[in-house]
DNA sequence: ACCAATCCTGAAAACGTTTTGATTCGCGGA
DNA sequence: TCCGCGAATCAAAACGTTTTCAGGATTGGT
């Protein structure tokens, strides 16, 4: 902020023309002659014109920035998201405004509170809140949830059912009968998604008259620190391979499973979920079910940015479902064969 | 955006006084009677007002959001200094502007490009731009740097030269001789700083009459993927320790290390530096220089908001000089005893 | 030639705030 | 009684843009 900014009023100045043109011009509106638009974006280039975001906002009615809402930076698979998010977002010229909510119900709510009053769009991943609360939310801002549905709001989220089931087959196929099931916090969406997905494939394999049973390990922070209650769980309960919500919680699992001399694949097999970029880089590589975070963190800005119908037809257009990414187990070395006896 | 947006007029016009007052009275200013601020304070809430950043901006020239300058939002490194930062942020009611580099000078120069004309105070971790491009930016917006120092500009940076001299001296009391230096990229200030407290540490003990090689490995980019490169190179070189610039870089060298049947620590000693969420995680736990990330990020956006000195008094006020936060040797597993023989 | 339609452009209003000069009011001193 | 002064308030300007409305010029049809 100094002398030298350039205002409109300069560009129409240098160009000879009205500032009202030059609005247009810069626009890409119609209306304006070629030879007077090229006028325009001259003078603007030889001054560096860059239009005052503030001003725009002022009169449009605010817009050039949509907001991001993450659980946690510090979680790979967030940070993922986020870069996802980020890149598509600056790539629109947008910005994307940034909040942690520290995996806590009433810190997002804060947080979304004073996100809306700057913001007119914004992206939620995993998402604590009540539905009511999302819904309301949704009715005065235009959202667009990660890992979470909800009935009229688009959303983008992984195939969950599906990588459990992959991961299951996996490890029902290596002879696994007895399999512990670690998971993320009672309030997530996602959690509830793969429960669902274990149960629809393990009754699919008893139909088949096969054998196993899930052990509930419990619900724990996604967090390694879980991990490590969830390792004690799974050796008390005798069994052969855990099935882990999220790969944070596998870090923590792995490394508990080392200090109590429980060899990972020999004696207990795992399966993570998320592949975060360490999962390929731990001694054993974690076998983990792949969602592509970045991805879905540019499909929910190019969501948010879809062109919203206009006024009359909105009836007609088809409504933003979720847009469902599909999801890949990656067998690495932390799942092997059921240990003989 | 809808009908229901209440403006400052309503809150006047509730309130019984003119906007003029309003403002005032909201802003806590001199000048306004306790009973008339009390009665304006009332009618805002009682309406639930929210002043319009966009209009706030316009009028004061740019101001409630600072942004964010990060390499890599996937390097957990940078993603807890983001942490940090935003968190403070928000906590002084301002909104974080995020935007990630890709560790790339090119994009980094059209992001701050981009960057500069939203925002008028910003925070540019690792930036890899040239120190003339930066004094340009900061005379234009109020900036503070992480991890790089430049004449006149805050900045907060870590105590890179006191954590290899703890590095080392740990590797020295373990009895290696033969040690390599795995680098960051050349552009990397923060390597700079790192081999400039290599070799004072180095001098040091020999000014001791003890003998003690440094091998440079070299200059990687600091993901896992420069590790394993890395690691063939120390396998080659003979060392039986090798320092390695950050934790991302170390955590490919572990695998690749394990890959080629190298035992951590007993053929080979590994310490990082950073200490990532994940370091303590390994098998087997890295031991690496602990950098307060997040602490890193708060303070930095300190410095930012601390009050510019009033116009008069310029040359009075102490410079903002660099401060530098301490660093802390974790020692875990990955270091032990130089092998006999 | 004239009228209508089309195209382009400009003047001015509007957005919601902060801030700058007035202006009013009450009061103490002369 | 009058004057001056400080305190409290207000009306209006300004911030830089987008957008509406109206006007002027050019064209085409008759």
């Amino acid at each position: 902020m100094a002398e030298g900014v350039v205002t409109i009023h300069d560009v129409a100045r240098e160009a000879g023309v009205s500032i009202a043109t030059v609005s247009r011009a810069l626009a890409g509106s119609t209306t304006v002659a070629a030879a007077t638009a090229d006028r325009v974006r001259r003078a603007a280039a030889a001054l560096g014109y860059e239009p005052n975001r503030a001003a725009r906002a002022l009169v449009t009615g605010r817009g050039q920035s949509v907001g991001l809402v993450i659980p946690d930076l510090e979680n790979p698979f967030y940070s993922s998201v986020a870069k996802g998010m980020q890149n598509r977002v600056r790539a629109a010229g947008l910005t994307a405004i940034i909040a942690d909510t520290d995996e806590d119900v009433d810190r997002e709510r804060e947080v979304l509170g004073q996100l809306a009053a700057d913001v007119d769009r914004m992206i939620l991943a995993s998402p604590r809140a009540a539905d009511a609360d999302l819904l309301a939310l949704a009715a005065r801002s235009r959202i667009v949830l990660i890992n979470r549905s909800l009935p009229g709001v688009p959303a983008v989220t992984a195939d969950n059912a599906d990588g459990i089931r992959q991961a299951v087959g996996h490890l029902l196929a290596l002879g696994h009968t007895r399999i512990g099931y670690a998971g993320g916090p009672a309030t997530s969406w996602s959690d509830a998604e793969r429960r669902a997905g274990l149960t629809v494939a393990v009754d699919a394999w008893r139909a088949q008259d096969r054998d196993v049973t899930i052990v509930d390990l419990g619900a724990f922070r996604p967090g390694p620190a879980g991990g490590v209650a969830a390792a004690d769980l799974a050796i008390a309960e005798g069994v052969t391979a855990v099935l882990v919500f999220n790969d944070q919680l596998a870090l923590g699992l792995l490394g508990r499973l080392g200090e109590r001399g429980v060899g990972v694949p020999e004696a207990m097999s795992v399966v993570g979920f998320d592949d975060v970029p360490v999962a390929r880089l731990l001694a054993p590589a974690l076998t983990t079910v792949a969602v592509p975070a970045q991805r879905m963190g540019a499909a929910a800005v190019d969501l948010l940015l879809a062109e919203v119908p206009p006024e009359g037809a909105a009836a007609r257009v088809p409504e933003p479902g979720p847009r469902v990414v599909p999801v890949e187990l990656q067998v690495r070395r932390s799942t092997a064969q059921v240990p003989r006896g």
